[in-house]
DNA sequence: AGGGCTTTCCAAAACGTTTTGGATGGCGTT
DNA sequence: AACGCCATCCAAAACGTTTTGGAAAGCCCT
C-alpha cells in the first residue's frame, strides 16, 4: 500500500532516496539509482497520484468543458478532437476531464468550481461566442486556459482556430469562377465566432465579385440548415448555388433541395464545412472544407501545456488554412 | 490559500469543527454550523480536491477508456454518452476522464496506470468484444468497472445493452412480412459483441422465416459499408434488402446501390441501426433503430457509483428494447 | 593535518483535508 | 456533593508524496 515506504524499506534505503532515485536526479549514485528502478519495476510501484498532486499542488489533468446543448451536441468533431487531445497530453503524463455545462446563467459556475476547487491545471474553451464570458472570468482569474476558436475578447489569450473567413471567401470566388451569380449562404447563429467569420467571409466575397448575396440564419445542425434551405428556395429567384455553414446544415439543405423537385450538383451546387464522415457518402457527395482536426487537437494540448507552464498567451496563437474538397455537390461548371 | 485552516483562525474555531461543520456532522451545535456555512460561502470556500482524495482513498474520479482507433473513432454516439454520463456524476460531484487506448498489445497498460496509481475511483469500458482481456483483468483487480456492452466474459460484471439480437430478428421479420424473400446482412466486425448478437438475430430470423440471408462482414464504417455492399450487388441473384449493423454502414451502402444504377426503397430496401444525426437527412430518409442513448449513459453513471459503493455487480446488468424508427429506405410493401 | 569540495544519502517538514480519541463544561440524577 | 451523561469542541495523527536543508564520508589540495 504505502509504496514508497515499502519500496524503501525493502531497498535498505530513505524514502527521499527512492523518490529522488525515480524522478532522475543526479543526486543518486548509478548503482542505486538502477537497483531502485529495478525494485520499482519489479513492484509494480505507481506514485500515488493525490499524494503527489497535493504535494506539488498540480493536477496534472487538463478539462475540456463541453457545451453541452442537446440538439447541438452530436458534433463528430469534438469525438475526434478529444482523442488527439488526450493522447497528446497523456505523453505528458496528463489526463484529459470532460465536463458538460449548458450555456447560460449557471454557466460560469462549472467553471468556478474547476477554478477555486484546483480541479484541474488548465481549461480548454470550445465553441468560442463573440462575446463570451468565460474568457473574460478565466482572464480575470489568471487560470491557465486555451481556447478553439476566436472570440471579441479584447485581451490576449491562446488559442487555436481555422481561417474561416479565408475558406469562405475562397469556396464563393470558386463558385463565381464557375459562373454561379445569385448563392445563398446558410449561416450558423452569428453569435458564435465562427459562424460569423465564415458569414464575413461569403459577404466580403461577394462584394468584391459583385454578386447577389442572400443570408438565411438557423441553428448549426441538419433541421437548421432544411429550414434555412427552405426558405431560400421559397423565393421568386433561387440561388444556383448554397454556402453552408456547417456539413450537418449542408445536409438538411440538400433534402430541402431534393423536396423541391430540384438536383444538387445539377440545379443547384451546394458547399459544407467540416467534412464529416457522412459528407463523401451523400447523394450526391458532399463539397466540402477541412480543418485538420487532430493537428488541432494536438497544438490546443500542447498550448494548454504551455500555459500551464507559464507561458505567455500572447505566443499560443494560431490560425489555420482550411483545405477545400471539391466533391459532386460543386457540380460543373455554367456559362 | 490553506482554506480550512484560514477559515478556522477567521471564525476562531478549530479545524476540525469546521471541516465536521461543513460536512453536517450531528457533533457540531446549530449556531456555529450555520456561522460556519455562512463564513464558508462568503469567503468562497471549495475544499482542495488533492487533499481530500489523498485523506479519504477515493478520486472523485470516473474514467472512460475509448477505443481511439483512428477511423473508428467518429461515432457520434460516444459524445452523447459522454455528455450523459458525465452530467449524471457531476450531481455526486464525481468527475468524468477520458483515455484514448488503442486496442491491442499494449491496451491493459493504460488500464493498469488506472488501478495502479488509483487515479480514478471506477472505469467504464466501452465497445465490449466477445473475447475481452479487459474484463478479465479488472475483475481479477478487483476494481470497479462498468461495460457498455455484453462479452462472453464468463463471470459476473456490470453492464448496459441494448437487445440487438431481439432487435434485428424484429427487423428481418418486418422485412418478410413486407415481402422481402432475399435479404442481405452487413455485418460489422464479430469480434465485437454488439456485431455478433445483431448477426445473430439476424440468422435466427432468417432461418424462421426460411429467407435466403447473405451475409458480408467488414469494418462499421461508411467505407466498409460501401465495400460490404458492393460485393453484395455483385452476385447474379440481388437481395431486395439491405440490414445494416450501423447506419454508418447504411450509408455507405446506399452509395452502392446508387452506383449500381438500383433507387434505394424502391429497388432494395435498406435498414441501419443508431440513428444517428445524417440518418434522418439521408436520402431517402434511413429507416433505423434507436438506442436511448442518454438513459444508458445516465444508467452507467449510476452503476459505477453502486459498484464503487460496493453494489454486486450481479444485480447491474440490464438490456434495453431497441426501437424500430420506420423512413422512406424501407420501401414499399412487395407482393 | 587541516580545510574545502563532491558525492551520496537522509530526517523532517510540508501540502490540506478527514478522522480518531479524547477534553471540557454544563446539566440532571442519585 | 458526587457521579454520570450529553453536547460541543479540539489536538494530533494520518494519507503518500516532494522538497528543503543538511550530514557523513571520501578525496584533493595546500
Amino acid at each position: 500500500m504505502s509504496s514508497l515506504r515499502v519500496l524503501a524499506q525493502t531497498l535498505g534505503l530513505s524514502i527521499t532516496t527512492v523518490s529522488r532515485a525515480l524522478d532522475g536526479y543526479g543526486d543518486v549514485a548509478l548503482a542505486t539509482r538502477e537497483r531502485v528502478l529495478a525494485a520499482a519495476e519489479a513492484a509494480g510501484y505507481r506514485p500515488n497520484s493525490a499524494a503527489r498532486r497535493l504535494r506539488r499542488g498540480l493536477t496534472e489533468i487538463v478539462t475540456m468543458v463541453l457545451p453541452a446543448e442537446p440538439g447541438h451536441f452530436n458534433e463528430p468533431l469534438y469525438i475526434e478532437l478529444m482523442g488527439s487531445i488526450g493522447e497528446r497530453l497523456a505523453e505528458q503524463g496528463y489526463d484529459l476531464t470532460l465536463i458538460a455545462a449548458l450555456p447560460g446563467p449557471d454557466e460560469l459556475k462549472t467553471y468556478r468550481r474547476l477554478v477555486d476547487g484546483r480541479r484541474t491545471d488548465a481549461i480548454i474553451v470550445v465553441r468560442t461566442r463573440r462575446e463570451d464570458a468565460r474568457l473574460r472570468y478565466l482572464t480575470d482569474s489568471g487560470f491557465p486556459f486555451v481556447a478553439m476558436g476566436r472570440s471579441d475578447f479584447p485581451e490576449p489569450y491562446a488559442f487555436v482556430d481555422g481561417d474561416g473567413e479565408a475558406a469562405f471567401h475562397d469556396a464563393v470566388l470558386r463558385l463565381a469562377a464557375l459562373g454561379h451569380r445569385r448563392i445563398g449562404h446558410l449561416a450558423a447563429p452569428s453569435a458564435f465566432t465562427f459562424a460569423h467569420l465564415r458569414r464575413s467571409g461569403f459577404e466580403r466575397a461577394s462584394r468584391q465579385a459583385g454578386l447577389s448575396a442572400e443570408i438565411v440564419e438557423d441553428s448549426a445542425n441538419e433541421a437548421g440548415g432544411y429550414r434555412a434551405a427552405k426558405l431560400l428556395l421559397a423565393q421568386p429567384e433561387l440561388p444556383s448555388a448554397l454556402l453552408c455553414a456547417t456539413d450537418s446544415m449542408a445536409l438538411g439543405a440538400m433534402r430541402a433541395i431534393r423536396e423541391r423537385g430540384l438536383v444538387v450538383g445539377r440545379d443547384i451546387a451546394i458547399i459544407g464545412h467540416d467534412n464529416i464522415p457522412a459528407a463523401a457518402f451523400s447523394d450526391p457527395a458532399l463539397a466540402t472544407m477541412e480543418l485538420p482536426i487532430a493537428a488541432t487537437g494536438r497544438r490546443l494540448a500542447e498550448m494548454a501545456l504551455a500555459r500551464i507552464g507559464g507561458a505567455d498567451p500572447r505566443d499560443l496563437t494560431e490560425i489555420n488554412a482550411v483545405e477545400f474538397i471539391a466533391r459532386a455537390s460543386l457540380g460543373e461548371a455554367r456559362t
